[in-house]
DNA sequence: CTGAAAGCGCTTACAG
DNA sequence: CTGAAAGCGCTTACAG
């Protein structure tokens, strides 16, 4: 059977087809009765609107486009649900796009494709790379380093990153390893690192770039595993990690139990992002909750309100985080 | 500046909209000359197809709807990030779904949207439910028990099961308990319980029913920590769990750790799915490998198949399983 | 091997 | 408050 059209269902209303899209458009000027008889021939004839005729004619296309790395990370995925659900409930379809590296995420903000959807929402790598070019449709950014280049959601990167230095702190850890991503071999820059520092200064106990390992390809287990596994063989004394992510401090927590070293007895751990998995490794891991849901819809209210039209310029909403203490920081 | 279209690039290239389109479908039947010129239009331009227009006068829309029943789990999320990057390979662009409920997933298959798509790649709640209605459009399952009414990718649940079991009896185990997916309090009836009996049956080993632990809502490492403890206050007692999946398991492991039960010593754990998880938790996790890059390959491969036009009856292809020993299952 | 016309199913100004 | 016409950007038969 054919799939009913606009014009079938105004036929059996005794109504134009205009009439029907505007109650299926929710548009107001329509008589009562005339609405009722139209979603009633609307039910009878099993009709739901052909996205392609309303994208052709309207150039909304109801879509928009998630971008993150990857969702193998447990971080990520409960982002890019937590993004499907939240445009779902505003009537608006997520395409998940992956990411893997910097070229396919530019790719996916700025590329052609862009222009099949109403706007993007990007959960970006370390750093986006500056580019002179203009997106096609609104863009928002969770998380990672605003660029002023559109819409952006900052994360409490600093004030975690200072919650939990502090914890080591007030629990006796003086010499803390930190497990980070950025630019082998660079020194860290990121507000990350800023709210560390500040914590350190605060105490006034020194930092010692010794304790830093960095990776630019750490946001696995494995990862995590290995760079741990570096610290124990450098010989560095340390009597905390605190590590970028829950991924990265789960690897961790391996190596050091493989290594003989007692958690938190020796040497506290702290991950970053409180996934589901810290609560249920052995023993259970402390981690920053950086309050994805607000985040969430921040972002979701600023894409609608860019698609809608609004044409300022490009704002950064922050949102806090959150210290969860568990059992491998407890003091000893 | 206006959006391209193909008269733009007709014009530029001194032919005719339907040669723009050929060129741009792949078509054959058009003299190289005319491809070249036809191209350097194109990049001259800057032209991307509208997808919206394509969609209404073609009907294919390029889109296929991929359903998962959540990405939190380790397992969904590796098989929809699969899904969405073989589709990509091909030119086809994912609508991850996430449908938490048997409803969800029936409006996600069965549903009017489902005609703003080419296709259905399902992966479902433990049993898809009956029904007389036909897709919209061809569906293939992923995993799950087959129905008849659609292809299906059907994993090694048996083979899975009963290899597992094989190496829990080769190494001592004799009382094993069983934490499981399904309805509460009713005996299971699926493939993986299947291969499970079998095993047992083998080696002469009695099936306890006291020993099986089983819940509709047991995919999350809570849920599995849940049935552990129910499953030690019960006072059975057991030298093995056999979990339905590694997220479970890790509650398991937990629950055990905290009660003072070692593992594997007093007790071996083994999962199902080979997550990435399973390799670092502690001890590490004996898992279970579905071969998902085969299962994805043949899903995708069938759906493609039906959206060019095969109109046989419902296929179902079987794919192995592959036993992954780590020490949570090791000898004693 | 290429063209001119029609039409996919909607919404958008323009009328009334 | 509603209608008739035009058009969004493409592909599909139909010609030649």
């Amino acid at each position: 059977m054919r799939r009913p059209t606009l014009a079938d269902v105004a036929a059996v209303a005794g109504v134009s087809a205009k009439t029907v899209s505007n109650v299926m458009l929710g548009r107001n000027g329509v008589s009562e009765a005339t609405r009722r008889a139209v979603l009633a021939a609307v039910e009878q004839c099993g009709y739901e609107v052909n996205l392609a005729g309303r994208g052709l004619a309207s150039g909304r296309t109801g879509r928009v486009a998630v971008v993150v790395p990857n969702i193998y990370q447990p971080y990520f995925a409960e982002v890019a649900e937590r993004l499907i659900l939240a445009l779902d409930a505003r009537g608006l379809t997520a395409m998940l796009q992956i990411a893997h590296d910097g070229a396919a995420e530019r790719e996916a903000v700025l590329g052609g494709r862009v222009r099949d959807v109403d706007g993007v929402i990007v959960c970006p790598h370390v750093a986006f790379p500056p580019d002179d070019t203009a997106p096609a449709r609104p863009v928002v950014q969770l998380g990672g380093v605003p660029t002023g280049r559109w819409d952006c959601v900052v994360m409490g990167e600093r004030e975690g990153a200072d919650a939990v230095t502090r914890h080591l702190l007030d629990t006796g850890r003086r010499r803390i390893a930190l497990v980070w991503n950025g630019a082998p071999g660079v020194r860290p820059s990121d507000d990350r690192f800023a709210g560390h520092l500040a914590a350190l200064a605060a105490y006034g106990v020194p930092h010692d770039p010794a304790l830093v390992a960095v990776g630019s390809d750490w946001d696995r287990r494995a990862s995590g595993y290995e760079a741990m596994v570096g610290l124990l063989r450098s010989g560095a004394s340390f009597d905390a990690a605190l590590c970028i992510n829950d991924a990265v401090a789960a690897g961790a927590l391996r190596a050091l139990h493989r290594h003989g070293v007692r958690v938190p007895e020796d040497v506290a751990v702290t991950g970053f992002d409180d996934t589901d998995e810290s609560g249920f490794t052995v023993p259970s891991l402390t981690s920053v909750s950086p309050r994805q849901g607000e985040m969430v819809e921040h972002a979701v209210a600023m894409l609608l309100e860019r698609i809608a039209g609004h044409a300022g310029p490009a704002r950064a909403v922050r949102t806090g985080a959150d210290l969860v203490p568990r059992a491998s920081s407890a003091a000893v």
